[in-house]
DNA sequence: CATTGTTGAACGAGCGTTCGCTCAATATTT
DNA sequence: AAATATTGAGCGAACGCTCGTTCAACAATG
């Protein structure tokens, strides 16, 4: 997945990687408060902490902004998914602690989830499905948690059921993001998780 | 709810109601080809059949526009749910059917659904609550079929548990209709609607 | 002819993007 | 080591264009 360069020159790697990172994060504060559409290229400039002139230098359409602000996002929620969640175990406590994990990702990036999942909509035919595969990659950790809880007989799950079931716990999870406005007032983080955990494994039918 | 007379002028209502009717048909179309942002005022004007002029004087701002367009679908989804759905019975079998319908109306209606689901957040302070007061009219209809069921004895849950549930229910519609890049790949409709009820009702666990 | 409805040219603020310039740091020459 | 030349990152005024909005003129209605 080398491709990409934004823009085509060769100026110094360890510079490049610099500016990048101060436009990404000025640029997520930006995006937070008013949107993509809503920000304005001098804006952006002005948080990173340069001209107009310099952000120029290190992308080529304001869209770039966008997909680098995307990109990173989605590295940022699955690098701590990957370092606390053992994807291997396979049993039903890996799986609820997986859950609960992913949703305090959520929680704590709320802010960055939600400007990805408003604003993803607005990149180009080119860079959209680079940034939805790396949606899939998420869902297919939880698959594989799945996966090895049906090897191991915890449950039993046709494969289009356990597909199904990552993309819910994903969407529900996101769902604590872009829904807060109605859920906050209902639930605490940990009551979320509590009760989202118990419908999801047990479903409402008494037993 | 009387509130909302976008302009305020005296004029025919008969009028009123066509050229507004012509507006949202228009308006509609083109957000769900180019999204709020892209789509111009002119084209908008265009695509309802009358000038640049005339728009203006059925709306004050181009965010007018997007107000009506919600406001619209919010009301075509309710209208269609509430003509099929019984919310009183309160047995199981009605739930499903309700989830079913629900289900259906997102698929019809994706469009529409993903044109609101994207874009209402571009609406002011003023709008946005209003609209988004609708939507939690919708998640109370599935909240009062839960109730009914839960008085009957068909299962028990608590009041936070049902209207969790019942966010659940309505998101996973959504779902189908903004997750359909990855899920139509999958699933047909009905078996999405199989799925997800068995999944909804029963969990995973096994029993 | 008075009232109501329609029109689109005109306006101007605001936008993304460009490009000629600056100047400290570095390399080359003397 | 001093003098000179080269580099390229940084800059921001300026450009061209788009778009939301207005309004004086015109058309239709009754």
């Amino acid at each position: 997945m080398k491709k990409r360069e934004v823009p085509a020159s060769v100026k110094d790697e360890r510079l490049v990687k610099k500016r990048r990172n101060q436009m990404i994060k000025g640029a997520i504060s930006l995006f937070k408060q008013k949107g993509f559409h809503q920000t304005t290229t001098r804006e952006i400039a002005r948080a990173s902490g340069f001209s107009i002139g310099t952000l120029y230098e290190y992308i080529r359409k304001k869209e770039d902004v966008l997909y680098l602000v995307c990109d990173r996002i989605y590295d940022e929620v699955r690098d701590r998914m990957e370092q606390a969640i053992d994807t291997t175990k396979g049993d039903l406590d890996g799986l609820k602690l997986a859950i609960d994990y992913y949703f305090r990702v959520v929680d704590e990036l709320q802010d960055e989830v939600l400007v990805m999942y408003q604003e993803a909509k607005s990149l180009g035919k080119e860079s959209l499905p680079y940034v939805l595969n790396k949606e899939l990659q998420m869902v297919a950790m939880f698959e594989h948690i799945l996966r090895r809880c049906v090897d191991n007989g915890v449950f039993s799950l046709t494969e289009q059921e356990i597909q199904l079931f990552a993309h819910n716990i994903f969407v529900l999870g996101q769902m604590w993001g872009f829904r807060r406005w109605a859920l906050k007032k209902m639930y605490t983080l940990d009551e979320y998780i509590e009760w989202q955990t118990k419908l999801l494994l047990e479903g409402i039918m008494k037993r």
